[in-house]
DNA sequence: TCGACTTACACTTTTGAATAGT
DNA sequence: AACTATTCAAAAGTGTAAGTCG
């Protein structure tokens, strides 16, 4: 089921934990009150199984999710030369696109899933002498956003009946992105994670019967720039990525680049001059950096609420992009599968070392960066609670919207708590009740006060404390339904338009899917540590009310 | 001077409305 | 009238290269 299209299942075996939160309510919630229209888990193909309603909420619990990620071979191409994603102040898509194939639901649960992506370490890196290499403490983290698929919520027999894609999912370097697109710091390096969560009885998610499990992929893992640095990688976008299929050098590609300058005769394009300018200069180097994850047994971090949070780092384990160091589990390895003509690799000269920057944001609006996820990685035993949380997402009317969004010269909104407040550090660590962050509003994109759920090493509980994790929630439904439902005149076509203030912002209408996402919190808590086994290169943890 | 970043560009695929055919 | 297939233009997604910025 997982085999098509090179999809390969990733998934981690593990076992319900104990009564907890909610004892009574099963992961399987009861028939959602808020039916997607025309979806029914016996009419989509729901995977075989009981027929009996009750029967399937037996079998199909949470725990028993799995997650295949979709051209997985891809991935591990673009892995293996060290993924690098394009950010830009517009939004830029991911490629290879982030899908999954999702199986063991219960068809008739509705289930949301969102994606997250946290920063892999606390480093900034450089790209020199053909390799990834340290330079220096990571930026503040930047405001933790989620993207949750446009389908949320909805049947399980929905998300199994086909692959479930993200590719819309877009990221960018503007700290003041009034899209919700996921913001990144540049020349660093995150992993995206996909949750999995289950909608409670109002087809939201927070209550005591919420569920939820966390499927990451370590393959996914890249490192953000805003230009390519690695010739590798923009090969294998332009072989790979239909968009960029213009700028595949077939035996014609010189003649386009002819085209582009305007000449009557082929030339030899620069980037390939330039890769066999460097090619010959330099020797190729074995993939080895002096990169180790950091090593912190115990981090405090300062929010600006006063509160701390307590993490308890195991030692650090390497996300694996082949120019890092080697990572302690050799299945996160993988083999080149096609090697391309090296006379196509572009070796850059070293390039300059990076001068520690500071932020030109706002510290006090940005906690510090979270603990390095390969920690997480390290030691995934978790198990996560969610816990009754208050409305805190925000729906701005069309006309705020429109205000604010279609002056160009506006100053940059204010800084929301809501909005604005950066990733919280992986909370999973040790951890935590989570109180209700209070709702705060901010008119031109929608937000939610969360907390996502971390990959803690170790079992330890203390109390949390209020607000000192935000994840600002936005759904590409609102952004993809712009289209859908017509020009708006107050937001032209993003071309030609200054950066940042060109796109419609997300619609406030919103339907019943998303509803939810504004009249409910995500708070997702760890209360006790569960021990489970993890499958290759993947990382879950759930909780089940 | 250098590296990171922004922007415009040409090219491509995708999307959806309009139209034609059944 | 309803549905399906086709066409086509607009929208959106690419990497590149030149320019800007600090």
């Amino acid at each position: 089921m997982l085999q098509d299209k090179g999809l390969s299942e990733n998934e981690v075996a593990f076992r319900a934990p104990g009564p907890g939160l909610g004892e009574g309510s099963s992961a399987t919630a009861p028939e959602p009150t808020l039916a997607a229209p025309g979806l029914s888990g016996a009419a989509l193909g729901s995977p075989p199984g009981p027929g009996p309603d009750v029967a399937a909420a037996v079998e199909q619990t949470i725990e028993n999710i799995k997650v295949g990620l979709h051209e997985k071979e891809l991935w591990k191409k673009f892995h293996e030369a060290g993924t690098e994603m394009i950010i830009t102040k517009a939004g830029r898509r991911m490629f290879p696109s982030y899908k999954v194939k999702v199986t063991g639901m219960n068809p008739k649960t509705k289930y949301i899933l969102l994606i997250d992506i946290v920063p892999a370490d606390d480093h900034r890196y450089k790209f020199c002498d053909n390799k990834w290499m340290v330079a220096g403490k990571a930026e503040p983290a930047m405001p933790g956003r989620l993207y949750v698929h446009p389908d949320s919520p909805a049947t399980g027999a929905h998300w199994m009946r086909q692959l479930v894609s993200f590719q819309k999912l877009k990221l960018t370097n503007n700290h003041l992105d009034p899209f919700g697109h996921i913001i990144l710091n540049s020349m660093h390096k995150y992993q995206p994670r996909l949750h999995i969560v289950k909608a409670d009885e109002n087809n939201a998610f927070g209550s005591k019967n919420t569920a939820f499990c966390t499927h990451v992929f370590p393959e996914t893992s890249f490192i953000s720039v805003t230009s390519y640095q690695n010739h590798k990688i923009t090969q294998l976008k332009i072989e790979n990525n239909p968009f960029a299929k213009g700028f595949r050098g077939s035996d014609d590609s010189d003649l386009r680049v002819a085209r582009l300058q305007s000449k009557e005769y082929p030339v030899i394009s620069k980037s390939i001059m330039r890769q066999r300018l460097v090619s010959s200069q330099l020797s190729a180097k074995p993939d080895v950096s002096p990169l180790h994850g950091a090593h912190q047994a115990l981090q405090h971090y300062q929010y600006e609420n006063g509160a701390h949070m307590q993490f308890t780092a195991a030692e650090p384990q390497d996300l694996g992009l082949n120019t890092f160091p080697p990572q302690r589990d050799s299945s996160l390895f993988y083999h080149c599968l096609k090697r391309r003509d090296s006379a196509r690799h572009l070796e850059l000269p070293c390039k300059r070392s990076y001068l520690e920057a500071p932020s030109s944001v706002a510290d006090e609006h940005y906690f510090r960066s979270p603990p390095p996820y390969d920690q997480q990685m390290l030691s995934p035993s978790y198990c996560s609670e969610v816990t009754p949380r208050e409305a805190c997402m925000y729906s701005g009317s069309a006309p705020e919207i429109a205000g604010v969004s279609a002056v160009d010269d506006l100053p940059p909104p204010p800084l929301s708590c809501n909005m604005w407040t950066s990733v919280s550090p992986y909370t999973g660590y040790s951890v935590q009740t989570m109180e209700t962050v209070p709702y705060q509003p901010f008119p031109t994109h929608f937000t939610a006060t969360t907390m996502m759920p971390r990959l803690p090493t170790i079992s330890a509980q203390s109390s949390q404390p209020p607000g000192n994790a935000h994840f600002s929630v936005y759904n590409q439904l609102s952004q993809s339904q712009v289209r859908e439902r017509g020009p708006t005149a107050s937001f032209p076509r993003e071309r030609g338009l200054p950066p940042g203030c060109e796109r419609k912002p997300p619609s406030p209408h919103l339907n019943a899917a998303n509803e939810f996402l504004y009249s409910q919190s995500f708070s997702l808590t760890r209360e006790s540590s569960l021990q489970y086994h993890s499958g290759m290169g993947t990382v879950e943890n759930w909780t089940d009310g």
